[in-house]
RNA sequence: GGCCCGGUCGUCAAGUGGUUAAGACACCGCCCUUUCACGGCGGGUUCACGAGUUCGAAUCUCGUCCGGGUCACCA
């Protein structure tokens, strides 16, 4: 068998919207293609000109960019076997189609539209064409075009037997032939179908493998009997199996909005990682060899492969995802983490400076999406009420009486203090905590309530003081002491 | 409804006739600790059901049930 270089394409319709759903089979496609090492091409499928949106193709642009699919050949960067936008190709299907009429594979069609839809009511919601016009004698074929009769191409599909196919995920595939429609070639608009356009343009861009969601298992034998018409090669199938939602009554259903957000950008709003969500979805249907879960694109180039794809329909779990993304988050160098940081911070500081390595050393192994930050720390931007109860905590042996106590020892050495930084305030509240003679907690833990007024926070009492800053902390720890005092 | 595909912890999953049925997320407990988080350790009658093949079945066969997909001049 001739060896060819693999080549997949990503193709999908302009709608402005990237599902992960696509983001995932666009991943797969690049992965099979470079891990063996081929080409990924992208092929933008636009032959429905009523859906047509504005910008949409920039979406898809964006979207690959942003996770790192860079294509070899596109509408953008160019090829060899342009254009590659289906719409600046409506030329090069019709001759196909016609080449089909004339070796009697395919027929013109004069039904139109509402004979089809009253033969649906007919035989019910499952009737199919009735091939009216399959064997229309020539003549009238010929009459029928030249008054200009609008009609569709179809192809001719055998009565009976079967159609077995090969798929490298759920392995060999047989349908009735009689379950196949006549399919509709060319469209009245004179534009292919998507099947057609898809058949066409795989085998004229030398597609080597067409990956693509378990939906089209069923449909597959329809595009074999085009391949086979014009006696193409039939390419390698891979198919997907799709990504589900769960729904409030614990069953699952084709993942959708009511899910939870299901478009890339949505994803990207919410605060995931682009990294974060290829990494996951990459997962989603695809397992290893090895245990490991933290892939970077080039790593999982290196370990992809198409065995390891899954029959079984997968859930999208937006836990897990979070998960990622907090891993990817705390796997940042500090800097980073705190420049991607630094809008939220300032939704909480405005314009105020502040120790920002501090508040990232708080934040950066707790955040799990950084839009979450500020509903994180409203307590750093405004003392809230809060009841005397917080000061008693059994594990730190605090009540009433020592809290107070601490608040004024910690006063008093705070007053005292020259470098307000978190390192300096750590020895000096630790060396304090030491000379009183109590554990840590019973210190730290008045210091901390009096400073944020929250039972829980992230970080403790030194990181809170030192973002607070020297006159700000003194101010919160008399007020907590001014509470006890009239407890 | 016909046809097609699937069914291993709540979720993602490893597993291809002999395993104590991995691992991860989530959950619970403990440890660490300055609360929380991070980190560490531990926890869970999970192979849909019923027959069959076999010395032996999550793995093979059949049936049942459940879930999903598909039957467009949409892609």
């Amino acid at each position: 068998m001739e060896h060819q270089t693999v080549r997949t394409r990503f193709a999908p319709s302009p709608t402005g919207f990237m599902h992960v759903g696509n983001l995932r089979t666009a991943l797969y496609e690049y992965l099979i293609a470079k891990s063996m090492g081929g080409s990924f091409l992208l092929r933008i499928e636009d032959t429905d000109q009523e859906r047509y949106v504005e910008g949409a193709v920039d979406v898809i642009y964006n979207t690959l960019r942003e996770v790192g699919l860079q294509h070899d050949e596109g509408p953008d960067v160019g090829g060899a076997f342009g254009p590659y936008i289906q719409s600046q190709r409506k030329g090069v299907y019709l001759p196909y189609a016609e080449q089909l009429v004339r070796e009697g594979k395919a027929y013109y069609c004069f039904c139109t539209k509402e004979r089809l839809e009253s033969l649906h009511q007919e035989n019910g919601a499952f009737g199919g064409y009735d091939r009216h016009c399959r064997d229309l004698p020539p003549e009238e074929v010929r009459r029928l075009l030249d008054a200009g009769t609008p009609h569709v191409i179809r192809q001719k599909m055998p009565l009976e037997g079967t159609t077995t196919f090969q798929d490298a995920v759920y392995g060999e595939i047989s349908i009735e032939n009689r379950e196949l429609e006549d399919q509709i070639l060319i469209k009245s608009d004179g534009y292919p179908t998507y099947n057609f356009a898809n058949v066409i343009d795989d085998h004229l861009m030398q597609i080597t493998h067409v990956v693509r969601g378990c939906e089209y298992l069923t449909s597959t034998p329809k595009y074999n009997l085009l391949y086979e018409a014009f006696g193409w090669e039939i390419p390698t199938y891979v198919h997907l199996p799709m990504i589900m939602g769960k729904n409030e009554d614990g069953s699952v259903s084709k993942l959708s909005k009511r899910h939870g957000s299901t478009g890339f950008a949505d994803l990207e709003r919410e605060g995931y990682l682009p990294q974060a969500i290829v990494n996951y979805i990459a997962l989603l249907g695809w397992c290893p060899k090895s245990n490991e879960e933290i892939f970077s694109l080039e790593e999982l180039v290196q370990n992809f492969s198409i065995d390891g794809i899954s029959k079984s329909p997968a859930v999208f779990d937006y836990d897990k995802l979070a998960w990622f993304n907090g891993e990817y988050l705390r796997a940042m160098p500090p800097e980073e983490f705190t420049a991607r940081a630094m809008p939220y911070y300032r939704e909480v500081f405005g314009e105020e400076e502040k120790p920002w390595d501090v508040l990232t050393a708080i934040l950066q192994p707790r955040a799990v999406k950084l839009p979450e930050i500020p509903g994180m720390i409203p307590f750093l931007k405004e003392l809230p009420e809060y009841p005397a109860s917080l000061y008693i905590n059994k594990k730190s042996k605090t009540n009433l009486e020592n809290s107070a106590e601490m608040l004024r020892a910690a006063i008093a050495c705070l007053e005292a203090q020259q470098e307000w930084s978190q390192p300096a305030l750590h020895a000096a509240l630790l060396e304090l905590a030491q000379a009183l003679g109590v554990k840590n907690g019973t210190l730290l833990w008045p210091v901390r309530i009096a400073a944020s007024g929250t039972q829980v926070t992230p970080g403790g009492a030194m990181e809170i003081l030192a973002i607070l800053g020297r006159d700000e902390s003194l101010r919160r720890l008399r007020a907590g002491l001014k509470k006890l005092e009239e407890e």
